[in-house]
DNA sequence: TTTAAAGTGTGAATAATTTCACACTAAGCT
DNA sequence: AGCTTAGTGTGAAATTATTCACACTTTAAA
């Protein structure tokens, strides 16, 4: 069991492990103030304990108090994420992906994320 | 709290919704052998009854054997679960994701995969 | 129409998670 | 140094999730 793999982690493990890898580094406090139905804050605390014990996420001092951030980075688990959702609901093909965010885009998508597609795709097609 | 909000759900209870939106519609017994450390035969029936009274799943009768499925479709839940991987991962950017999936697949991208993404582009540009 | 086989439904025990009160500690102020 | 404030760490209670034994039901075959 990889110290990537979320599955063995509980409900309020995941909102917190979540919370972090879309902000990067917080307080118990913020991370507090984010937590859908918030517990108290000995409870996130505790939480935090927990999670550091099980390795998933460290801590740093600032001033008086513990910043809290994943030990394994965004960077490292992305891909793996990325991989689960995909598998689960795009039958692995992140063409079928891009053809639902394009679609369900509220407001359009911006010209720089068009380029940026466009220039991976030529990118990729080099590479063949 | 809509019934394609997964984030309140137990850890089995998501493993078994994320198998059934994999495969479509099973067997109890097909869930439980694709479960991870799986659980005895009754125990997945008693969590697939929970999750019916929470409205997640439904069944039908297929001889003597229930077949359960999602009872908010694939479709339905699909975006939903898309930007949330986008936002907790990739700061809500679908050209990173595309860039993390051509980096990280082991065997090359199919052409059609290919031709598609392109096809995506060219008709959202036409779209501004 | 009896019996066996293959299911389903549920209560109650166990295990895990979640909660927080409260004791403790360190920093900053006077 | 003493006091106050803002934090941290933990034990134990309460809640929730997980497990399965077992009673019940339906189907199909003899």
């Amino acid at each position: 069991m990889s110290a990537s793999d979320f599955s063995h982690l509980s409900k309020r493990e995941k909102q917190i492990m979540d919370i972090l890898y879309r902000e990067g580094s917080l307080s118990a406090q913020e991370i507090m103030e984010k937590l859908p139905d918030p517990p108290g804050y000995a409870t996130v605390r505790k939480l935090l304990g927990i999670l550091e014990d099980k390795g998933q996420v460290i801590h740093s001092k600032s001033g008086r108090q513990f910043i809290y951030e994943p030990r394994n980075s965004r960077e490292q688990v992305k891909g793996k994420n990325l991989k689960h959702v995909l598998s689960t609901f795009f039958k692995g093909s992140i063409s079928e992906a891009v053809a639902t965010f394009l679609d369900q885009s509220d407001q359009q998508i911006s010209e720089e994320e068009l380029e940026e597609l466009d220039a991976l795709i030529r990118q990729a097609r080099k590479k063949k």
